[in-house]
RNA sequence: GGCCAGGUAGCUCAGUUGGUAGAGCAGCGGACUGAAAAUCCGCGUGUCGGCGGUUCGAUUCCGUCCCUGGCCA
């Protein structure tokens, strides 16, 4: 932010929950005042009930990215979400057009198998992703059955698209990670999240996708009374460490090596040596 | 002080009719091409409270001591 600010720049969001309306303490939201002395974009843009994706992300950035640059701000994208960042300096496979109506049919299908049996699926269908995750699952037999061709296929077959050049600053805290979770949980709970949360889970229904934001579920259970404040701080710390700790296995293995460079926040000279790397990287930053 | 129930992995507990033990959670590592703050996969040696005794062998049986909780004084 600090640097957004001094060097004039504009801050491109590449987190898949900020961008959900009303979601705005849990996911650590830039607040109106920030957002106001540096423009953001892909804050606020969806609906809780709508299904975003890495795809639709990476469209709108590259035009956010444009459109900065064309009033001469230089953008900077900065998040969370890395299979979002790479989404765009490493495109994903250019995915054939898939009939809606089929897909939402087959999606409806899917839904009622559990896991075990999507596998059983997948190793008939695309061996090679029988070994993920539910969702990769999902997407896999959707890929397979409605264009043809095993979505690992797709992968090897089409080559990516050329991205946008990018270079990374990794800001990684080490250590004291840990304490700084635990103070932020508590900090988002005494600025009112279960306030926030009771009022949307008032309009939203539970299954909006919106909720799995890490936190958001647990603090709805608490204000539901089926969980103790302590409780609930107690697992959002967990949940997030979790989440913390993916995030840094994910960077370190999936982030292209080139023009990475990792800070340590908490070192005195964080503040010049991000300035540096600003500099070195002007025109074509990334976080 | 007496009686009862416990003391087993960081936590909550299971188990061994005597052959040195295993789940969940936490933690650690990993995967990840249109749901990614999501979704999955892998990893378990710990004086089985201490000390004695019985036994070829004790975490398991016996004695004793310590600790925790409950009840009674």
């Amino acid at each position: 932010m600090a640097l957004a600010e001094r060097f004039g720049a504009r801050i491109v969001s590449a987190d898949s929950r900020q961008i959900y309306r009303g979601f705005d303490i849990g996911t650590a939201k830039p607040t109106a005042g920030e957002r106001r002395s540096v423009p953001h974009y892909g804050v606020d843009i969806a609906s809780p009930t709508e299904r975003y994706s890495a795809a639709a992300w990476a469209g709108s950035a590259e035009r956010w990215l444009a459109e900065s640059t064309a009033a001469g701000a230089t953008p900077v994208v900065v998040g969370g979400t890395g299979f979002y960042v790479r989404a765009l300096t490493e495109p994903l496979f250019a995915e054939p057009e898939l009939d809606p109506v089929r897909r939402r049919a087959l999606a409806r299908v899917l839904d009622e198998l559990t896991t075990a049996e999507l596998r059983r699926w997948c190793e008939r269908l695309d061996p090679a992703r029988a070994r993920l995750g539910r969702t990769q699952l999902l997407r896999a037999i959707e890929v397979a059955l409605l264009t043809g061709i095993p979505i690992s296929t797709w992968h090897t077959h089409t080559p990516r698209a050329p991205g946008i050049a990018a270079r990374y600053l990794v800001v990684d805290p080490g250590g004291v990670l840990q304490e700084r979770i635990a103070d932020r949980v508590h900090a988002m709970f005494a600025a009112g999240w279960p306030d926030e949360v009771a009022a949307l889970a008032a309009q939203l229904p539970d299954e909006a996708p919106a909720w799995n934001a890490t936190g958001y579920s647990i603090v709805r259970e608490y204000v539901r009374g089926r969980l103790s404040r302590a409780a609930a701080i107690e697992r959002v710390t967990i949940h997030t460490r979790q989440y913390a700790k993916r995030q840094r296995t994910w960077f370190r293995h999936q982030l292209s090596g080139a023009g990475v460079t990792v800070l340590d926040p908490m070192a005195n000279d964080a503040m010049r040596r991000a300035a540096a790397w600003w500099t070195a990287s002007e025109h074509e930053a990334l976080r």
